[in-house]
DNA sequence: CCGATCGATACGTACAGCCTATCGATCATG
DNA sequence: CATGATCGATAGGCTGTACGTATCGATCGG
């Protein structure tokens, strides 16, 4: 059995007319006749009841009539799925980011571009420390992910980099600190007083670039308290323990206990990337498409 | 699109191996990378990534094994469908039945038999008089039909009837009735008393024979009430309004103010007969050979 | 009774799908 | 690093089959 049998009995059903029906298939009425009956000798079964005055559909020929309707539908559905899927509009998409990206308007403005867009496409956003998002990405568990660094990141030649986004540290301490709103404050400063910072396993990287721009300008940062998330680094601040060093745009999160002061170094920078697949499935490659233009 | 490629994509994708899926498809490798690539060019989208060393779907490609894996699946419910509907195992039965029909053993033995050899045909059973079956069937809103007559009935050549029982009538009365248990009764006797009856629209002609035996044993019937229904006919003899006469498988309906009276004449005769259409759909023929298996 | 209609049949043809043979690229191995 | 094995792609020839034209046989209306 062949699509040919099948949309050439549902023309025949449909017109119940097999000069008509050939006429609309583009092919004359004989072999029309031949393959009808092919398809009846195949199946074992009278589709059609046909002298030469009348066609008429047999009981079984009605109920394969349906089922074979559903088969070019299901066979059309099977085009267009690829079609689609091979252009990006179909699927799933993995993106997984860091704790700071969600705080980055870019960042969000992308994902709700993206949306708009490709709607059909499953997003599956998961919370990713940096270095795990590289390791995920090479074992296909994630198509693309958000991570900050500083410099573009070292990465196998497998993957790509590109930076979304430059911004500049500030610090966050108490509105009663000695450092808070000082004007000119410079990273040496920061790093005189006891810090709040993220575990190393958490921070993707973010502590130890951090404390590598103290040491660079002359400083040996203190750990005061080591945490877990944005919202335990930020209220240990506002509680005292300490002081901390973010990217700008976590000044997002405003709270009456912290105030945020510019860093006035030139080093004081940092920046997110997002990672991906040279070879990205068509979702991720639209993804990186749409986070470019919009946040690049 | 052929199933042939579907096929032919679905082994390939299975086996990743362009050669092994060739061999288990009973062709050899070219002729399958052929067809491959013209799907590919058809659908314009890159299925399979293929190097000389390794096979690997695409993104594409793998949404598109499920589609084809599903349109196969349809393709093969369409075949057996067609040869299920064609043996009468599929599909719909509907089989109309007279008032008394419910009541013959037989009868509900053949549907009850019916049911468990063909759990899959939808049976729609329908209340008609037997006359408005015959016009129901002739107007494909019926497949099947149960209806009494003496004699074999009247048929348009389109349609046969098969006799599935014969059977005797009775008269029914009250207990305390002159007729109730007199041995040897005759339908001139029971001609004698009022009797309640079907309205002939709803008889099927039942009662029209009953007059006729009546008048062809010398009496004129006389009738005390017409009813609509096998209940009230028969409560209304309970209640003493009149005397009937009904087929001895209604002898099934016991009650406190009731019994029932052997005739002795022997005309005193009633059929079910079985109609359907000569050229029946499948599931009718099954039905019939089942009815007259079971029942004749 | 005759012509029109319509599906089936007969038969020739062109193309497509398959075959074998071979190539080119890649990878494992000594 | 050279060599052989593996594997998909390509080339070219052959055959089956789907389609075309011509015609037949059956049925129905006028």
């Amino acid at each position: 059995m062949e699509f040919r049998h099948l949309r050439y009995f549902v023309q025949v059903a449909e017109d119940l007319h097999f000069a008509r029906a050939a006429a609309r298939l583009g092919i004359s009425q004989p072999p029309l006749s031949q393959q009808i009956r092919q398809l009846e000798d195949e199946l074992g079964v009278r589709l059609l009841d046909r002298t030469s005055r009348r066609v008429t559909l047999t009981y079984a020929g009605g109920m394969f009539l349906d089922a074979a309707r559903r088969t070019l539908a299901e066979a059309d559905k099977a085009a267009t799925v690829a079609r689609r899927a091979a252009s990006g509009e179909l699927g799933e998409l993995r993106v997984g980011f860091n704790a700071s990206a969600p705080f980055i308007p870019q960042v969000a403005a992308a994902i709700h571009a993206y949306r708009l867009r490709y709607p059909d496409v499953q997003l599956a956003l998961s919370e990713v420390a940096g270095p795990a998002q590289v390791t995920a990405i090479l074992a296909d568990a994630l198509d693309v992910g958000f991570l900050r660094s500083a410099a573009a990141p070292a990465l196998p030649p497998e993957l790509t980099a590109t930076r979304i986004l430059r911004e500049r540290l500030v610090v966050a301490t108490r509105p009663d600190h000695p450092l808070a709103g000082r004007a000119g404050l410079r990273l040496a400063d920061a790093a005189a007083h006891p810090l709040v910072v993220y575990a190393s396993d958490r921070s993707g990287g973010f502590t130890e670039e951090l404390f590598a721009l103290m040491r660079a300008s002359g400083a040996e940062p203190r750990i005061a308290q080591t945490v877990r998330e944005v919202s335990t680094l930020l209220g240990l601040v506002a509680a005292g323990v300490g002081i901390t060093v973010v990217a700008e745009s976590l000044c997002a999160l405003q709270s009456a206990g912290l105030v945020y002061t510019s860093l006035a170094d030139d080093s004081a920078v940092s920046a997110m990337w997002l990672v991906h697949a040279a070879a990205s499935p068509p979702a991720a490659a639209n993804f990186v498409a749409i986070v470019t233009e919009v946040a690049g």
